[in-house]
DNA sequence: TGTTAAACTTAGAACGAGTCTAAAGATTGC
DNA sequence: GCAATCTTTAGACTCGTTCTAAGTTTAACA
């Protein structure tokens, strides 16, 4: 179930509306990934979250994530081997990644299409399609 | 550059076509994994070419793999987070992956059009594209 | 509003897939 | 044969992630 994330809608109301009690270091998180579309990593968000002091904790870092994800806040993207991303852009896309810079990048969900699905048993649900496009600079 | 394994060809020749020095190892793995299209972990190759006497090391293994698709007679698939399959079918197609079992499977690459490329900047080449169809068995 | 149970956060230990190291073993050219 | 190169190996190590157990916050409600 997407739901919308209205600028006047703050994250507060959001988590809430995603039945997510919104605590301190929740919310924190949400304001810095859940505004915008962003690329991160567990790491990323760890360092930069606790950049201006009020420490969260590494453990909490990585529940948030994994609840966010759960509740469709988030969605994770696998890229190369032993990394995981996030991204907040829940509307249908996909990815370009750069394998020398690890840089990912959208491509628009309408750039690609899946034509037929496959030979799908009955009680077979598709739950997801992932397509990343592995990309390289060409050695000048 | 593509080379077929035809049948008659030994795992032996296939190794030394592509410049890799046919050890005893390299070989016996060489024969689990390339004489038919499989998807499998290194974990469970490292078990299995284990199973019959003569100990082969898990770096041995690691090295292997990893030259094994440097040298374009394995592919790499990405799926869950931390699981990384290896894939003896080099022919293009994609996969999908049961979230529930862990199951992969082989979808044609006929039954997936990728209709627009992404805007590439010319001097970006796309090096491949992995598409993977995340399928749940429905809770019966 | 105080009491309590449930939910949450935390530091640090633990985990595990994968890599590295340094030494021993194989292969090759001369 | 001899030396140079390449390969394998055990086991230590790395590093992203998860777990544990104890303390803290939140929410329910008397
Ligand atoms: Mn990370
Ligand atoms: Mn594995
Ligand atoms: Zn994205
Ligand atoms: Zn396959």
């Amino acid at each position: 179930m997407r739901r919308s994330r209205p600028e006047h809608e703050s994250i507060d109301e959001t988590l809430r509306a995603c039945g997510i009690i919104p605590t301190a270091q929740r919310v924190r998180i949400g304001r810095m990934v859940l505004t915008r579309p962003t690329h991160f990593s567990a790491e990323q968000l760890y360092e930069r979250v606790n950049l201006a002091g009020n420490h969260v904790s590494k453990a909490t870092v990585y529940n948030t994530l994994g609840l966010f994800v759960e509740k469709d806040l988030l969605r994770r993207v696998l890229v190369g081997t032993g990394k995981v991303f996030y991204d907040s852009n829940m509307t249908a896309h996909h990815h370009f990644y750069d394998v020398e810079s690890g840089e990912l990048g959208d491509i628009d969900a309408g750039e690609i299409e899946i034509r037929a699905l496959p030979k799908t048993a009955d009680d077979v649900q598709i739950e997801g399609i992932d397509v990343v496009v592995r990309v390289r600079r060409a050695a000048s």
